[in-house]
DNA sequence: TAATCCTTTCTTTTT
DNA sequence: GAAAGGATTA
């Protein structure tokens, strides 16, 4: 028996992995030794069973675990595993549109549309739908449709049920949405589970091979899949599968998107699986995992589980009050700063709920020196040039994609505008392909002749790159478009901060090379479709010697561990959250997010929060959140301040903040200002203005210091007389 | 049509 | 405080 394998584990999780055949529901707490259970048991899959690495489908829920498990798993077995079926749900089923694309009349390089393509289609067709976008707000009706995709519901059917004029217009949305997606060679998200799941079901030919393929099943966080997804399980599980769930439904975080705690009883029920609870906790010490426990007991209907630790006692759990949020974040990076002689970068963690959180820890970081990295947050894909090249490729691989060809027409400037745009629409509506409109294959009325030259330029360009696409390297590929249309000097000439801009396509260019060196022979077409299902940027590269804090969304933390862990900005309205306290679930999937939050930490926990914090550019009040109390016991906690003595004086604090002036001039221009007026500012608070022009104002304030405040602040000055 | 300036809206979490 | 949208001017 291979040592390696079964030796580190305990009893429970000897039992997990060597169970192999059949049906297996691991219930998995936090900190359990799920992730080594799930290697493990693959590893004795190859190993002690004999079974082909391509014949096991193990599913993972985010990109970054399913490589981290196939790395464990080389390790282990001493082989190269990055051909195997090590998998997210939606690129397993991204592979296997593109292994059946013709089946679907579907070209094999169609693109995958991202939330934002998704999006930008949608408000196409709410404007040829003749809705206006103000009353019906285009991510509104995208999150309805993709949340019925989710749940396996099509427009036929959704039809059936429509009882308000909102769900009226998603009927006529979605119907024409799946048309144009069609029409676009574009599959969205959804998609990308949905569409594999019909063609399995209704082509049993293909099904059969899928399942004679996949005589082991895997698939982690169970409790995160949703009705699509489970019903896509059962299809390619068959009648008497040899499947192994994991799950734990105490770190159900994702019910917003559609995922179904239910599945996991629903699992254990129809296949009659055998169920194995795995309950001691190897990640963090006892003052912790109390805590945590504290916090998730609350929730009534939970499956019955309590996780234990030998690992006795520990540091206490330090919650700190700041003033502002800015206070919090000093603390918290003094903290850092203060352990560094016990902890390295590396072992820090630092937790928000919301992306926008992150800035002013970023900026005390910056400040003090500390290498750091944010990770999620899709900033860096999401910026215009980033998107601009992005609907260029995706453009050139894919010439019937007309989200990313309006995207990119005006870029760099070809005179094309509303007018012109118009007249292509209507002969591509017609059916004529966008290739040979462009190229001049048939008329446009009316049309610049300039304007017409420049069109037909940019179609002979995709046409001379898709020629490449294939046989260059995606960097290359990159390259070459980028000096073919000569994005450089349209970014400095036009674009505001236009060098800084083409620092971020540099950027672009170095994360494509690091992509490459991990992916060999990878085209420009995986490029894209990786990048589609992986925009939470990081994780391309291999970050060997990664010594920095790490800030992210709680959501991102998941099954992640450090040692020293901060949660942050935990206020009521953040954490849970205000769009989330209207029923019990929404405030018991708070309750797990915080739980998640706080079983992450190996050694010591930070928790903290301000009294006012900066939110749509305002200082607002805010209170502690109340999952505070469910810990505040004298054993597990310590309360800190930075200034001991304010708790007593809270009043007067606040007061100071919202101290109003009684005489105050609204005023009409910089003009009735000079040096030396004392004004009050709605953010701000009061202050004396220092320096006047036309548009700009400088102004010291008591609270906040100089501040310049353009000609668009002039509403939240008052003059004090 | 393009550029600029100003106003409005927005933030939950992500494959 | 950013980003997107809208209005205004060239």
């Amino acid at each position: 028996m291979d040592d390696k394998i079964l030796s580190p584990l305990n009893d429970k999780q000897r039992e997990a992995v060597v169970t192999t055949d059949g049906a297996l529901l691991v219930l998995a707490g936090a900190g359990s030794g799920k992730t080594r259970v799930i290697t493990h048991r693959f590893a004795y899959l190859l190993r002690e069973k004999k079974i082909r690495p391509y014949n096991i489908l193990s599913v993972t829920f985010t990109n970054k675990a399913a490589n981290e498990m196939k790395e464990r798993i080389s390790k282990l077995v001493g082989y190269d595993l990055s051909n195997v079926w090590i998998r997210t749900f939606h690129s397993t089923g991204l592979m296997i549109l593109r292994q059946n694309a013709e089946l679907l009349d579907y070209p094999k390089d169609f693109v995958v549309y991202d939330d934002t393509d998704s999006k930008a289609l949608i408000t196409n067709i709410l404007k040829e739908l003749n809705y206006s976008k103000d009353r019906f707000n285009p991510s509104a009706i995208l999150n309805k449709i993709s949340s019925l995709k989710d749940d396996n519901i099509g427009v036929d059917e959704f039809r059936k049920n429509v009882y308000s004029s909102f769900d009226d217009v998603v009927v006529k949305v979605y119907e024409e949405y799946e048309k144009r997606l069609k029409k676009n060679k574009a599959f969205d998200f959804s998609d990308l589970i949905i569409v594999p799941y019909k063609l399995l079901k209704e082509n049993e030919k293909v099904l059969i091979k899928y399942r004679e393929l996949w005589n082991y099943i895997m698939i982690d966080e169970f409790q995160d899949t949703n009705v699509a997804q489970y019903e896509f399980v059962k299809l390619i599980a068959g009648t008497d599968p040899n499947i192994c769930v994991v799950g734990d439904d105490d770190q159900s975080i994702y019910s917003w998107r559609g995922a179904r705690v239910r599945n996991i009883y629903d699992f254990k029920e129809k296949y009659n699986a055998k169920v194995i609870p795995l309950e001691q906790n190897y990640r963090s010490t006892s003052i912790i995992l109390e805590a945590a426990n504290m916090v998730v007991e609350k929730i009534f209907d939970r499956m019955e589980k309590k996780l234990w630790t030998d690992n006795k006692g520990g540091e206490k759990i330090k919650v700190f009050e700041a003033f502002t949020d800015k206070e919090e974040a000093k603390w918290v990076i003094d903290t850092i700063d203060n352990l560094l002689v016990k902890y390295d970068y590396k072992d820090f963690a630092i937790f928000y709920r919301t992306n926008a959180q992150s800035r002013i820890f970023e900026e005390e970081l910056l400040y003090r020196n500390i290498p750091y990295k944010v990770f999620g947050g899709q900033k860096f894909y999401s910026r215009k040039e980033i998107k601009d090249i992005l609907a260029y490729i995706k453009f050139i691989i894919n010439p019937d994609d007309w989200v990313s060809f309006e995207r990119i027409i005006d870029i760099p400037k070809r005179g094309v505008g509303e007018a012109t745009l118009t007249k292509i629409r209507r002969l591509y509506d017609e059916g004529f392909s966008l290739l040979d409109i462009l190229t001049g294959k048939y008329e446009l009325d009316r049309v610049n002749k300039n304007v017409l030259d420049s069109l037909k330029d940019l179609g002979e360009i995709v046409k001379e790159l898709t020629s490449y696409k294939e046989s260059i390297s995606p960097a290359n590929f990159v390259k070459i478009l980028l000096d073919t249309i000569d994005y450089k000097s349209y970014l400095i000439k036009t674009e505001e901060n236009g060098e800084e801009r083409w620092e971020n396509v540099e950027e672009l260019i170095n994360s494509i090379t690091v992509y490459e060196g991990t992916k060999k022979e990878a085209t420009i077409v995986d490029y894209i479709s990786d990048i589609t299902l992986q925009s939470s940027s990081d994780e391309i590269g291999n970050d060997e010697e990664r010594n920095y804090v790490s800030l992210m969304t709680i959501h991102n933390a998941k099954g992640l561990e450090f040692p020293v862990v901060f949660i942050v900005g935990t206020v009521e309205g953040l954490i849970p959250h205000s769009s989330a306290t209207e029923s019990v679930e929404e405030m018991n999937e708070e309750r797990r997010l915080f739980y998640v939050a706080i079983t992450r930490a190996k050694e010591r926990l930070y928790i903290s929060y301000s009294q006012t914090r900066m939110n749509y550019g305002e200082v607002r009040e805010c209170n502690p959140s109340s999952f505070l109390k469910d810990i505040s016991k004298d054993e597990l906690v310590e309360h800190i301040s930075s200034r001991g003595s304010y708790k007593n004086n809270k009043n007067v604090y606040k007061e100071d903040v919202k101290k109003i002036p009684k005489n105050m001039n609204s005023i009409e221009s910089y003009n009735e200002l000079t040096t030396g007026t004392k004004i009050y500012h709605s953010s701000f608070g009061e202050g004396e203005v220092k320096f006047v022009s036309e548009n700009i104002i400088k102004v010291n304030f008591s609270d906040f210091g100089i501040q310049m405040l353009a000609k668009n602040e002039i509403s939240k000055i008052k003059v004090i007389r």
